[in-house]
DNA sequence: AGCACGCCGACT
DNA sequence: GTCGGCGTGCTC
């Protein structure tokens, strides 16, 4: 009998044989339900075969074929098995991972039909008078005389189901499915909104794009906010709907606003999806249906929308390329920017990523030639670039990290009836240790790294090697006991900030305020309104967002960020500031931003302010080939976390003398570690990580897989909560 | 991951 | 005497 091999949504990294009774067919693709233990499982036909590594007479038998074509396209088929590959994650998880709730669930891949209601020929011939004593159902009589009624919004008509099932006693309305309008765009698409003119470098980008839009090509879009990016992205959309063929639109979590979806969908007769965090799970299974059978013509969406079948996709565009929100930051920890770019190569399609401030993996990648940059530099209208002002904080007073000058400037403007924007870029809980008076920052000398400040244990620890030294009373260069740790959190700058600025409304937006459904758009609505006049917010502030009397913004933690043990944290400040400032006081006011720093000379940062992020991004990228950080090397992170602080870090001892005594392991491999977490402790469990390093991506990807069952039975490994970050993004 | 089995503490 | 705590082991 044919056995069947099924990818299962547990975390074990292979496949289980089942048997085919007679009559059953399946390919690979498909879901099956089979029993699983004590209980039945939805998994992933992977393939058919006769024999089983497994001993035969204990194969059961598949329960029920829920699909009778594969329910991944070619290209996703193979994104998905060398994403489990190069993410060491269970093909099961990963497979099951890209579909729909509700295909996970077992449900058909098939449309709900729509119910919709209607006033019967009896309703019809029966006057409204007649229901004066129930006003409910004489509403929605009167409502569906007007015309039938979709069930799904009897709610937002102030209509209730109880009047209609009511009225459906009295035989006066019914209920009918109705098939879901399916007509092919294709055949008369047009384009109905107004085209933008295009300058000369839009216009060279477009062509350039469209010469290859046949194959893959891999574009990077960099152009300056306001430059027009969205335009290019528009006439290469035009072109590839008007082939017939359809496009995948990625955005940032947060850039899902109504104003970008609408731009969109009034340019184009071709219908427009979008995958939003709004959406129920049918509505979701309905777009992916929609985009498998060519309906739909053009799909939005954030990270996982990357794994959308398409009957004919044409073209991938990223927006905001170098956004974090891309980076999925638990279980399967993919990067949907990279992961898609695989996909554009699978199905020979170009594809566009486009940022003012590209990842420095983007352009590491447009050095070696797999990318290709297209520039963009003109600001479109009359926006004045803002003044920027150097604060130089030593030996100044500070009041909650802000410096007298700060607090007069913030006045003024307050004064004038406009508003003030304070970022705190970097959310790390243990700053640097630095001297007030001289600038002078605790640095390990034996990693030639910045140490890492414990408030909790009053300790200067080192994330590199683990040394660990008491914090000094006095700063070694200039004898000054004024030593600080530098940053505050928001949290503690709004709570601090309210008795300085007395009835002067502030507003705080980062990931633990807006974390509720529609809590970002009413705080940005405020702001609008200019119910709120200090804006305090992380780098979610920054994106995509213009508010037009925002006339002052400062960076109060520069030195957090140029000093941060995280070695990206100069690159995010970078992007931070080249995007904030580009925002400042548009329409027509003049903007001011203003940038706390006990080092004003800081080599970065005065490349970054008088050369911009170009310049700023190519010397980094040179900072990072001497010091074989990433894009130079690749990254493996390990993490671990338990209750008893001494297993946590034992499993990554364990787990480092594994793989130091690997036989693939090479002079090349750097393994630092174990050291404590960024958040050394998080809700009573102790954290640890081990980071690997190695030039070669592949090296280390065949050490780690090689290695993957030998850690699963490492005697901590069970005990212990593990997981490994590939290409992590927050070391 | 689930789900069961299994062996030790406080309760109707 | 049982209910249930979570350690350990298995899933074709």
């Amino acid at each position: 009998m044919p056995v069947a091999h099924v990818a299962l949504p547990v975390p074990l990294n292979r496949t289980f044989d089942y048997l085919l009774p007679p009559g059953m067919q399946v390919v690979p693709g498909c879901r099956v339900s089979v029993p699983f233990g004590k209980r039945e499982a939805i998994g992933i036909v992977t393939g058919v075969s006769d024999t089983s590594d497994f001993p035969i007479e204990k194969l059961k038998p598949v329960a029920a074929v829920l699909d009778n074509r594969s329910l991944y396209t070619q290209d996703l088929w193979r994104v998905l098995h060398w994403a489990a590959e190069y993410y060491h994650f269970p093909l099961g998880e990963v497979l099951l991972h890209a579909l729909p709730v509700l295909l996970r669930q077992g449900k058909p891949a098939e449309l709900t039909p729509l119910w919709q209601w209607f006033a019967t020929e009896q309703g019809r011939a029966t006057p409204l008078d007649s229901l004066k004593r129930a006003p409910k159902q004489q509403q929605a009589m009167a409502a569906l005389l007007q015309g039938k009624i979709y069930r799904h919004q009897v709610s937002h008509l102030d209509l209730n189901e109880a009047a209609l099932q009511a009225l459906r006693a009295k035989s006066l309305a019914d209920l009918q499915s109705v098939a879901p309008l399916t007509q092919d765009w294709r055949k008369d698409f047009s384009v109905i909104g107004e085209r933008l003119r295009l300058n000369t470098e839009q216009a060279t980008a477009v062509g350039a794009i469209r010469s290859e839009d046949q194959q893959f090509s891999a574009w990077l879009l960099a152009g300056v906010t306001g430059s027009g990016k969205t335009e290019v992205y528009l006439s290469v959309l035009e072109n590839i709907l008007a082939q017939g063929r359809q496009a995948l639109v990625m955005v940032p979590e947060i850039g899902l606003t109504p104003q970008t979806i609408a731009r969109f969908r009034e340019r184009f007769s071709a219908p427009v999806d979008v995958l939003h965090s709004g959406l129920n799970d049918s509505e979701r299974l309905a777009v992916w249906l929609r985009a498998r059978n060519g309906e739909a013509g053009i799909v939005i969406g954030t990270r996982s929308s990357l794994f959308t079948p398409f009957a004919r996709l044409g073209v991938i565009i990223i927006d905001e390329e170098h956004d974090s929100s891309y980076k999925q930051q638990e279980g399967w920890r993919y990067h949907a920017r990279d992961l898609a770019v695989f996909r554009a190569h699978a199905e020979n399609i170009p594809i566009i990523m486009g940022s003012a401030t590209p990842a420095l993996e983007t352009l590491h990648n447009v050095q070696l030639g797999k990318y290709r940059k297209l520039t963009l530099t003109k600001r479109a209208g009359n926006a004045k670039p803002p003044v920027h002002h150097l604060l130089d904080l030593k030996g100044m007073p500070l009041k909650v990290g802000l410096s007298q000058p700060l607090i007069q400037r913030m006045q003024q403007h307050l004064k004038a009836d406009n508003q003030v924007m304070l970022f705190l870029n970097r959310r790390g809980y243990s700053p640097a240790l630095l001297c007030h008076e001289c600038g002078w920052i605790a640095e390990c000398q034996r990693c030639d790294h910045y140490y890492t400040f414990h408030q909790n244990h009053r300790q200067l620890r080192c994330h590199h090697c683990d040394s660990q030294r008491p914090v000094p009373h006095q700063c070694p260069q200039c004898g000054s006991t004024q030593l600080v740790s530098v940053g505050v959190g928001t949290e503690q700058l709004e709570n601090e900030l309210a008795p300085l600025f007395p009835d002067t409304p502030i507003t705080r937006i980062d990931r633990d305020t807006t974390s509720r459904k529609g809590s970002l758009e009413q705080h940005l609505a405020e702001v609008h309104r200019g119910g709120a006049r200090i804006l305090i917010g992380t780098q979610m502030l920054a994106k995509g967002h213009h508010f037009p009397d925002v006339t002052l913004v400062s960076l109060l933690d520069v030195d957090g960020a140029l000093f941060s043990a995280d070695f990206r944290s100069a690159e995010r400040f970078a992007q931070l500031y080249t995007q904030v400032s580009g925002r400042a006081g548009r329409a027509g006011k003049k903007g001011e931003v203003v940038l706390q720093t006990h080092h004003p000379d800081h080599p970065l940062l005065q490349v970054l302010l008088h050369q911009g992020y170009e310049a700023f991004s190519k010397q980094t990228l040179e900072e990072r080939k001497s010091v074989f950080l990433p894009p130079f090397t690749s990254h493996v992170l390990f993490r671990s976390e338990d209750h008893d602080n001494r297993q946590s870090a034992l499993f990554l001892q364990q787990l480092r003398n594994l793989l130091e005594s690997s036989p693939l392991k090479d002079d090349s491999l750097w393994i630092l570690g174990p050291v404590p977490a960024l958040q050394a402790k998080r809700s009573g469990r102790f954290r640890w990580q081990l980071l690997l390093q190695h030039p070669s991506r592949k090296v280390l990807q065949h050490l780690i897989k090689s290695s993957m069952p030998l850690i699963g039975s490492l005697p901590q490994a069970k005990k212990v909560k593990w997981t490994l970050d590939v290409d992590p993004i927050d070391n």
